[in-house]
DNA sequence: GCTATGGACCTT
DNA sequence: AGGTCCATAGCT
């Protein structure tokens, strides 16, 4: 008699983390299939050319086009389920297909790196310890000779529900004490899953505030929008409560059971963040960052997967985080560039969650002070429902901008006499300023007086930063470093001198020019330590007066509810960017950095140092703001046939060889030509502003087109050619679907 | 005649 | 990607 088969298929098609676009047929052992349901999104083992490798199941087939005799069976099964469920495989499916990027590859992005490397889909076990009822009434007095057995014991006795083996770590107990009580029957052990779930919350309860007109229409629309797939743009000034708005749907939504997923940029989440979510939704919550180690990932993941953490937090790649019961998902400060990935795999979070929400049927939540251009032409399009919040909690006013002439003005350390008062006015007050310059370092040139010789880097075409106080000399495009010099390499000079202001110089001069101020830089390079950041921010706190100095690191999250003036240094910073995204780029950190000024009682100055105090853009930010700026920037990109409108593909290719990735790139658009559908417009190929980066010389190809099918039937077309092409060549190239930089 | 180095080739 | 095979160069 034939025995049923769990798994009623021969072959099986496995996708391999290999760069190529292609799926691999395996026989599947006819004992796996009588005793395993194999399913897609699981993981198994499989001999690849001479060595064995992880894939992941994508689908199953009666036959294979390839030779029987040279299909290898799967070695082993990894899974007893899918690590990848099947609404996570449709979601992956398609964005191989959108981005143009090998499955293989994309499926081992979603998942965390130990389930990549084939750690088992599994809670850690933990050791607990109990008591038994003779050691829970044990005389501690009696273990006077043996003190550390008597310190563990003691502990235990305290913890009725017994302590885990964190817990008894954390308190420096002796392991060894505790197994020797445990073999006078004092003590019990336990295996326990590692799994956090229903573990209390001791959190502070906080009261949920009093929702203005504003917060209370945007969250009865959230909530009878919550059943359903439809997106909402939730666009509100800083300070206007777009939190507490989002903090009531999720509280609803988990009152029902849901799960929900709150995506954060890289830096964006702070403790303050975590704590407040704590004490207002009293349940399970994991994060999901960059910070945490692949174990810590995998726990959080795992608590995600089983449905045990209601609340998931994390940066882009928790996009692809498992929740059995996901029922919204919001994206906080969704303009975030850093919600796109800018290699390999270039997804961009924002819009695969929006795509996986489709799929799922639940709501989407966008919040941002400064949206993106492509979020705002949605809800200007109606695709997006756009719920405004215009009025600042409390009493509190919008911050009042004002542009700074600096034409013909003598600067004193690059700030306006009108500056310079300001802030002497403000710190009279006993009150903050922040100065925003979003240029880390001491200077970004240095350069010889005699004979003109800039120090570069000798990777890149770009000049190297001078950082004074760490005496280095840093390349911000590939990382290098190497030691400050003295005297130049070309003419032995030692007359070198540096050129144009970062944050660090600013401090020192402002040191010297404020001596008995506080004085404190915000940029990467003074919270490279774990703490450096909390302490700064106490230092803050600490103090009335205060000079804060800092990098687009400040527009983000923080509060500093003292601050009144702030100063932008250089407003002009995206004006004649080479990138047609630079004004928008700028025009957000301005407006974010603007929204730290004036939080409480006290009403905020914001001066924009410019030289093109006439330029519409800067007139138009300053005196109608944001959105206005951004309703004309919608419009100019419209006439100029640019994205949101027109949706664009670069083709970047590396090449170590001066040419080579132009030549190639050339040779591409040459043969295929031919089949560019009318209306799709291409430029290039054309060499990258910095050609050379990192070693290797870069060039790209841009298309775009008003209509998304034909620019992917030709995406597909250069992927394929490329493929071919590259086969032979050292050549490296990428596909960018959607492009933050174009350069 | 031996081995260190790198590039082409292949993976079901 | 990652390994293996194989041509080539440099050396005793």
């Amino acid at each position: 008699m034939q025995e049923a088969l769990l798994t009623p298929y021969p072959f099986v098609q496995i996708a391999l983390p290999v760069p190529m676009r292609t799926l691999f047929d395996y026989k599947i052992p006819k004992a796996m299939a009588l005793r395993h349901r194999l399913q897609p999104g699981m993981r198994v083992k499989v001999p690849f050319g001479k060595s064995s490798r992880l894939g992941v199941i994508v689908s199953f087939s009666e036959q294979s086009q390839w030779d029987e005799n040279n299909i290898k069976p799967i070695t082993s099964l990894q899974d007893e389920a899918a690590v990848i469920p099947s609404e996570l495989m449709i979601l992956c499916e398609w964005a191989a297909r959108y981005y143009h990027h090998p499955i293989g590859d994309v499926l081992f992005h979603a998942l965390p790196v130990l389930l990549r490397k084939g750690e088992n889909a599994e809670f850690r076990t933990e050791n607990w310890w109990f008591t038994t009822p003779e050691g829970q009434h044990k005389d501690l007095e009696s273990l006077a000779k043996a003190p550390r057995q008597q310190d563990f014991l003691k502990a235990v006795q305290q913890h009725p529900n017994g302590m885990s083996q964190n817990a008894i770590s954390s308190l420096s107990l002796s392991t060894s004490a505790g197994k020797a009580l445990e073999e006078k029957g004092l003590l019990r052990r336990e295996q326990r899953s590692f799994n956090k779930a229903g573990e209390k919350h001791t959190h502070q309860t906080q009261v949920a505030p009093i929702l203005n007109p504003e917060q209370r229409l945007a969250t009865d629309h959230l909530l009878d929008m919550a059943s359903s797939f439809g997106v909402a743009l939730l666009d509100g000034v800083t300070g206007s409560g777009k939190t507490e708005v989002f903090l009531r749907v999720m509280e609803k939504l988990i009152e029902d059971g849901k799960q929900v997923l709150v995506m954060v940029p890289e830096i964006g989440l702070t403790p303050q963040t975590l704590k407040r979510f704590e004490s207002r939704l009293h349940t399970d919550i994991v994060l999901m960052h960059s910070h945490m180690s692949d174990r810590e990932r995998l726990d959080a993941w795992l608590l995600s997967a089983s449905g045990h953490a209601k609340v998931i937090i994390g940066t882009r790649s928790a996009a692809f985080i498992p929740a059995p019961n996901l029922g919204l998902i919001v994206i906080d400060e969704e303009h975030d560039a850093s919600y796109k990935q800018h290699e390999g795999f270039r997804y961009h979070a924002r819009d695969l969650a929006i795509k996986r929400a489709q799929h799922l049927n639940i709501p989407v939540l966008l919040a941002s002070a400064t949206p993106s251009f492509e979020s705002l032409a949605n809800a200007l399009q109606k695709r997006f429902a756009w719920l405004k919040l215009r009025q600042r909690a409390g009493s509190a006013q919008p911050p009042k901008m004002e542009r700074v002439d600096l034409r013909g003005q003598n600067l004193v350390n690059g700030f306006s006499q009108q500056a310079l008062s300001a802030m002497e006015l403000c710190l009279a007050r006993q009150e903050q300023v922040l100065v925003f310059l979003n240029r880390r370092g001491y200077a970004p040139t240095l350069m010889c007086h005699q004979c003109g010789w800039i120090a570069s880097c000798d990777h890149c075409d770009v000049n190297l930063t001078v950082h004074k106080r760490a005496n280095k000399l840093h390349c911000h495009h590939c990382d290098a470093q190497k030691a400050l010099l003295h005297s130049c390499p070309e003419c032995q000079s030692e007359e070198l001198f540096t050129v144009g202001e970062g944050t660090e110089q600013i401090e020192t001069q402002l040191s010297a020019l404020f001596k008995d101020v506080p004085i404190l830089r915000i940029d990467r390079d003074s919270t490279q330590r774990k703490s450096a950041m909390a302490q700064l921010t106490q230092k803050i706190h600490e103090h009335n007066q205060a000079i804060l100095i800092g990098t687009q690191m400040l527009a983000k999250g923080h509060h500093f509810p003292n601050v009144t003036l702030v100063i932008v240094m250089d407003a002009d910073a995206g004006l004649f960017s080479a990138d047609f995204r630079g004004m928008e780029r700028t025009a957000q950190l301005i407006t974010q950095v603007a929204g730290r000024a004036g939080r409480a009682k006290k009403p905020g100055h914001v001066l924009l140092q410019t030289y093109h105090p006439d330029h519409a853009a800067i007139e138009c930010l300053c005196n109608l703001g944001y959105e206005h700026f951004a309703i004309d920037g919608l419009a100019e990109r419209k006439s100029l046939s640019l994205p949101p409108f027109f949706h664009q593909v670069i083709v970047r290719a590396e090449s170590g060889n001066e040419q080579e990735a132009m030549q190639l790139l050339a040779a591409m658009k040459q043969d295929l030509e031919p089949h560019f559908p009318a209306g799709l417009l291409s430029v290039g190929p054309y060499t990258a502003i910095i050609v050379r980066k990192a070693g290797q010389h870069r060039a790209l190809l841009s298309i775009k087109s008003a209509n998304r099918a034909p620019l992917h039937q030709i995406t597909a077309l250069m992927t394929h050619w490329l493929e071919q092409a590259t086969r032979q060549h050292k050549i490296r190239f990428a596909i960018d679907v959607d492009p933050l930089e174009t350069y």
